[in-house]
DNA sequence: ATGAAAGCGCTAACAA
DNA sequence: TTGTTAGCGCTTTCAT
């Protein structure tokens, strides 16, 4: 491997000359500008950012610890994290964690021992969140995204999903329905029982009565717990005339559902999902409600920064993104005979 | 921020028994380990891996150079690469090109002056790529993945991309379908020509003539690209029984193309699609050829280690996994009068 | 404008 | 079984 030192004896100059040149940390002639450069470029060298990293105290890498990179909704927020980072010259490492407390710990802990920059978590539903304590204890910028970690006073750039589920079952409603039915995933997260909440905000400032029966919660989050509990909503005796599916994953399994069931959207059944995702203008065009999960990630990626350069005030902060209803096909309205039935 | 050092003197003991206890490098008495143990839990002492790195040569980190993480064909493969390299305890830093060789190369630099432990590479379509050869001649374990790079001797696994163009016709043919529309992204990408060209093998084995005309190329691999090819092919006036789509993203454009026609699958259209994606099921359940890309991230992540640690053989290796034919619903059977028509 | 040298935190060869 | 010490490649302070 070619050092410094290498470079800096082929070029008949001190190391120190050789770093400024590198970094322009101090002036240098031009004449041995020059010189060094050319032997850098002959020798194809490479400053080791290990021995930079040590002297410094930190690297230009940002850890990043989401639950899976499948799933559509991290995806996106990564691609937009690493885009961010980039553009401040950091670098990221991936880490699933798989809802795993365990994994998660681990990777905390391999991150801390690479002396990341900063690190971004989707913490895993817990009640110990003492390796995100940790990094907090040891100055290391933390930024929360998409859920919060009990009440630890830590930045958190997340959906405003009581909005979400607000927005969602105003639109269904203004549109006549009142039979409401939601498919959702575990409400031990924290984005899944928020948008319930704004579900029966909404029924509740219209007036409507809210039926236990029209709510069902999955363990997990997968397709097949949305297809599971579609399935049972639509089979109930008391069938809703519209479903408000609370995810991506969970809108896939609610439209495997209906359509197992011979059911036609939105004339048998309304579907309002969540999530802007490709796929979904395949059949009936999907009516969901965007995230702006892109927007997310840069959004918690600038705050990391302004964190780690001490710029970020001393109170942590809690950010909010509006999420928007895109109106497509798949919801109808109902007449009035529908309706009161 | 605390050091082994630190702990030692806490301790009462010196630094190397410190690492010792760590590593397990050399015995130790049972009451300084549990001495040391303690020091550290009680500090919260994480190792520096940016000094043993420095000493040791390369750190844990493998570095990933794909295209673009959102496109559904690498999100399934960084998984697996990440649980692989997880699997190996080491982390992977993700990096996303855009098929922009500027960004491939100062990504290949970045990760190189990290002293990565090796490279997986998908590497962009360019004349050049002396930055790849750079890593093979500082001896930095590297393989490419779903796409050769010119004649360079270097380790690659990708799929069987003639086989995969060759089931899907032969497939077709099979069914009686003899007027095959292409729908295909960028053929100056390897994984595009070699379906194409397996496309091409089938007619021939067939006896079937090749019609350029049912051949579209388009010039990236978006949804647009397909949407915009599939379209002409459809609305040509010796318009094709079958349509093959040879990625997914390409696959969901054709999609829309014969939804905005108002065509139905099968019955005025056969579809067969690329890459076994979550939402192949959601209309007419599609059947299309699968690459197992997770198994092919598997693979190359296993050959990466093996690389490594010097167990491959000297001259490298091409790995090509064979991909499946699922069938569903979206390609129908031809009687005879349509098809001889 | 340039160089010498200390030291970042760790590993491993050498001593004892 | 335990300790001492020389670096790994770089940054940075202090000299010149």
């Amino acid at each position: 491997m070619t050092t410094m030192k290498d470079i800096a004896k082929k070029a008949g100059v001190s190391i120190t000359t050789v770093s400024a040149v590198i970094h322009k940390t101090r002036p240098v002639s031009e004449q041995i500008t020059q010189r060094v450069l050319a032997v850098m470029k002959e020798y194809d060298y490479q400053p080791s950012t290990l021995a930079s990293g040590l002297k410094k105290g930190y690297t230009n890498l940002i850890g990043l610890v989401i639950t899976d990179i499948v799933h559509p909704f991290y995806t996106l927020l990564t691609r937009s994290i690493e885009d961010t980072a980039n553009s401040y010259s950091h670098s990221i490492i991936l880490c699933n964690s798989d809802e795993n407390i365990e994994k998660e710990r681990y990777y905390v802990q391999v991150l801390r021992q690479l002396q990341i920059a900063g690190i971004i978590v989707v913490p895993t539903y817990a009640y110990d969140y003492s390796h995100l304590e940790g990094l907090i204890k040891h100055n290391i910028p933390l930024v929360l995204i998409d859920r919060t970690a009990g009440k630890m006073p830590v930045d958190v750039v997340l959906s405003d999903n009581v909005q979400g589920g607000y927005k969602a079952t105003e639109y269904l409603i203004s549109l006549g329905h009142t039979r409401i039915g939601v498919v959702s995933f575990s409400d031990k997260i924290i984005s899944g029982s928020e948008r319930i909440q704004g579900y029966i905000e909404a029924l509740k400032k219209y007036g409507l009565s809210i039926d236990k029966n029209l709510i069902r919660i999955a363990e997990g989050y997968s397709e097949e717990d949305g297809y599971n509990n579609a399935l049972k909503l639509l089979k109930s005796k008391n069938k809703p005339t519209a479903l408000f599916a609370t995810s991506s994953l969970i809108t896939l399994g609610t439209l495997m559902a209906i359509k197992d069931l011979g059911l036609s959207i939105p004339e048998d059944i309304s579907l309002l999902g969540y999530d802007d995702v490709a796929w979904a203008k395949i059949g009936v065009p999907l009516t969901v409600i965007d995230q702006h999960n892109y927007q997310i990630g840069v959004v918690a990626t600038k705050l990391l920064f302004k964190r780690k350069r001490g710029l970020a005030s001393n109170n942590p902060k809690m950010i909010r993104i509006s999420p928007k209803l895109i109106e497509r096909a798949s919801c109808k309205k109902l007449l009035g005979r529908e309706n009161s039935r």
